[in-house]
DNA sequence: AATAAAATAGACAGGTCTGTATATTTTATG
DNA sequence: CATAAAATATACAGACCTGTCTATTTTATT
């Protein structure tokens, strides 16, 4: 039987044990018997939902994809009508990220690592999110009049997979401040 | 006996080898058998040289560490005695690396990536790579006249992982040429 | 040449991994 | 209730993993 890409209880129960354990400890540590375990799942049941492991890891990808960016695009939203503070809000956002219990990283960077080969379906699918982060990055600096939002879109990328990397290593939210200080200051540049 | 940590040659064919392959591939996906067949090299002699693989990664990481820093080192002296130029020259030096055959992104992330536990041994040899870069950049700002070297220094360093990993995901130098760019203006701001 | 050190092959332990097969039981749905 | 779908337990295949052990051979050093 193909894998369904319906959601389902038992699928979604699935997901969402897997990105617990894969979020974790890693996407290559953690084998199918131990998210089966966790989930008390049967093995048939997740090989019915998802044709392989690959497969199982870029649904969740996917998913995080929708879910990360909704969230960033509520706080963007909380912050207002204001332009400058709309794209400072994604910073403002990081910092609750980086703060939370358990933070360790993005996945999508840990996941262009671990699998390191550009043509690599899972790697592709990280990268895909960080391409749609950018989109919605150009967006905000559009709005908050940057002469090449694009441009400048693509610097606060790097800004903020950096500050990512080094949150997830010193586990502080420092990090957000110092790319939140550079934003202002790049977005101010940026406008004059 | 125990792993010894002077280097000799079979010592150090090992540690190429295991470095090609752990870069290429990444450094949980390659076994231990895979290394030993690829130098030529007999399993004894490896777990003489090296208590566990977790050593043997530690070893190469550390050795990587000491040719990066070296390697940057030589072309920001190339650069001549001018602050600025030798503080660009560190992203010249990026785009030749980006540009390299074989880029993967850089080891010391991935190993972030794949030991995710901030208090694994080898995330935190991975890490302290990072803050020894930080250093380096942190006199290079401050001889370039940055009112708060260490600030600038750190937010460089988020511009440069970020760089990176852009690079890896994209296969392209362009991230170099941004990363650059915003150095230069954030060096201005900084000394102004 | 004699001795000590290093490296070798190969088997082995004990565990892990992904994915498949089968036969049974539970759960939905008409 | 009857039928179909979903999920179950369990075993299995075949490969992989790290690390150890032993007995032998090669390489250095004196």
């Amino acid at each position: 039987m193909a894998a369904t890409e319906i959601s389902s209880p038992k699928r979604d129960h699935l997901m969402a044990t897997a990105w617990r354990l894969f979020y974790r400890d890693g996407l290559r540590v953690v084998g199918i018997d131990t998210i089966l375990a966790e989930a008390g799942v049967a093995k048939m049941t997740l090989y019915n939902h998802f044709a392989s492991k690959e497969e199982l890891i870029i649904a969740i990808l996917e998913k995080r994809d929708r879910e990360f960016r909704e969230s960033i695009a509520a706080r963007v939203d909380a912050a207002g009508p204001d332009p400058v503070a709309r794209l400072l809000a994604v910073f403002d956002w990081l910092e609750g990220w980086f703060a939370s219990e358990g933070f360790k990283g993005c996945v999508f960077i840990r996941a262009l690592s671990e699998y390191p080969e550009p043509t690599h379906p899972i790697h592709q699918t990280a990268w895909r999110h960080k391409i749609a982060i950018q989109a919605a990055l150009t967006n905000l600096c559009a709005a908050a009049g940057a002469k090449d939002p694009a441009a400048l879109a693509n610097t606060l990328s790097l800004l903020i997979d950096g500050a990512i990397v080094a949150a997830h290593a010193t586990q502080t939210t420092a990090p957000a401040h110092a790319a939140r200080a550079t934003a202002a200051s790049l977005l101010k540049l940026a406008t004059a």
